[in-house]
DNA sequence: TAGATTGTTAATCGATTAACAATC
DNA sequence: TAGATTGTTAATCGATTAACAATC
C-alpha cells in the first residue's frame, strides 16, 4: 500500500469473506502453536483448506505486515494479532432472546465462554421461565429489553425465537444501541446500516442439503 | 438455453449461492400464497431481499421455464416446482451423532419434520444414554453406525459431536454411503467428493461479529 | 394492440489466483 | 550469498447486473 507522502491512507473495504476466514486461520495458527512451531508460511496455513497461499496473505495484509519475508509468520504474533483483529482480546456481554429448545441449548454451549463471549441476560415471553435464574443469569421477560439493556454494556445479540417474533425482538434490540445480532430465526432481518446480522438458518441449510442429496441419488439411478 | 439438434444438452454447474437462494424464493412464493397471491413477479420476490430481479430469473432459468411473460410465475406452480428441485417433494431419513445439548436440540427442533426430514436414529458414546428411546427414535452406540446405517436408507447425517471426534464419525457416515452432512463442529471435514457437506460454524460466526462490533465500538470512539 | 415481464446475452463488478520484485 | 517467502500488482475467473428481444 504505497502512497505519497501527505496522502491520506486509503482503508479498502474488507471483504467479508476474508473475515471469516481471519476466524478459521486464528484456529489453524492455535493449532500450529500446539504442534510447536514458531513459524508458519502462507502455503501451510492454505493447505489445511484447500486455499491459495496468495489469498491467505492478501487477507492477512488487509490489516498490517504481519510475516517476514523468507521466513513467513511468527505463529504467537499472529495469534495475537488475529484476536487483536477479531475483537477478541476483550470481554463481549451478549443478550439471549428466547430460552426454548435452542436457547437453552447455546446457553450450555462451552465454545461462547470460551472466547470470552459472556451471555448476561436472557429474554423469553413464558411466565414459567421469566424471574427464574440460570446459573447467575437472569430471566427476563420480552417487554424489558429495551430499559434492562439500556443499563448494561451489551453489544451483541442472539435471537432464537420463533420467526414471527424475531423482527420486533431485533427492533428491539437495535433501539438499545446493538452491534450485532446472531438470529436463528428463518426470517430475513431488516435492521439498520450500522448494525450487522448473521444469519444461521438451519432450515435453508437442509434444503440445500436435501438438494444435494437428491440430486446425487438421480445420478447414481442414471447409472 | 438453444441449441442445435443432436446437440447434446449443455448441464451448467449450478452455483451453490443459487441453491441457497432457491430455499429462500420457496419461503417467500409461500407467504405469498398465504397472501392469496396467484401469481408473482421477479422483481417482487427480489424486493424482499434486496436482490435484483435479473437474478432471480436467472436462478429460476437454469431449472426450466417457470415464468409466464408479461406475468410472471405462478406462485402454486412455482412453489411444486421448488418443492421438486430442492427434493422437498420426499421424505429424507436423518441420522444425528452426538446427543449433548445441542444435539437434544436439534432433536426437538420442529423445523425439520416440517419438512420431511426424520431423524430416525441417534447416535452417542455415553453409556448412560445408549440403549434408551427418544420417543420411538433409538439412541445407539457410535461404534454401530456403519452396521445399523447399512440396513436403513438414510442419507443425511448431523453431527454434533466434539471437534475432536467429527472427523472419525464423518468417515464412518461415508462409509455408509451417506450423501450429505450438516456439521456443527468447529472443525474443517475432509470427505470423498460426492458428499456435501454444510458446516454450521458457532465459533467462526460469533468471531465474525466480534470483528464487526469492535470495529463499530472504535469508529464510535474515533467520532 | 399496448403494457408487462420473462429468458438470455453482454457488460460490469468483485473476488481469487498467478506472478514477481522486495527482502529476510 | 542463495533460498525462501512475503506483500502487492496484474490477469483470470465467476457471479451479479443491465439491457433488450421475445412473447404473454
Amino acid at each position: 500500500m504505497k502512497r505519497e507522502r501527505g496522502e491520506r491512507p486509503i482503508k479498502p473495504r474488507i471483504p467479508e469473506k476474508t473475515v471469516t476466514r481471519l476466524s478459521i486461520y486464528l484456529r489453524c495458527v492455535e493449532a500450529f502453536i500446539a504442534d510447536g512451531m514458531s513459524t508458519v508460511s502462507s502455503q501451510q496455513l492454505a493447505e489445511r483448506f484447500g486455499l491459495n497461499s496468495a489469498l491467505v496473505r492478501k487477507d492477512l495484509a488487509y490489516f498490517g505486515q504481519f510475516g517476514v519475508r523468507g521466513l513467513g509468520y511468527y505463529t504467537e504474533g499472529l495469534k495475537q494479532n488475529l484476536e487483536r483483529i477479531l475483537g477478541l482480546n476483550q470481554e463481549w456481554g451478549v443478550a439471549l432472546v428466547g430460552l426454548g429448545n435452542l436457547g437453552s441449548a447455546l446457553l450450555n454451549y462451552r465454545g461462547f465462554q470460551q472466547r470470552g463471549f459472556r451471555i448476561s441476560v436472557v429474554f423469553d415471553t413464558d411466565a414459567s421461565k421469566v424471574g427464574r435464574r440460570i446459573g447467575s443469569i437472569p430471566v427476563c421477560h420480552v417487554e424489558k429489553i429495551v430499559p434492562i439493556l439500556k443499563r448494561r454494556r451489551i453489544k451483541m445479540g442472539i435471537i432464537t425465537v420463533p420467526a414471527g417474533a424475531a423482527q420486533a425482538v431485533a427492533d428491539q434490540l437495535v433501539t438499545t444501541g446493538i452491534n450485532a445480532i446472531l438470529n436463528f430465526a428463518p426470517t430475513q432481518l431488516t435492521v439498520p446500516k450500522g448494525v450487522k446480522v448473521q444469519n444461521v438458518d438451519l432450515s435453508v441449510m437442509l434444503k440445500t442439503l436435501s438438494f444435494y442429496t437428491s440430486r446425487s441419488s438421480r445420478v447414481t439411478r442414471a447409472r
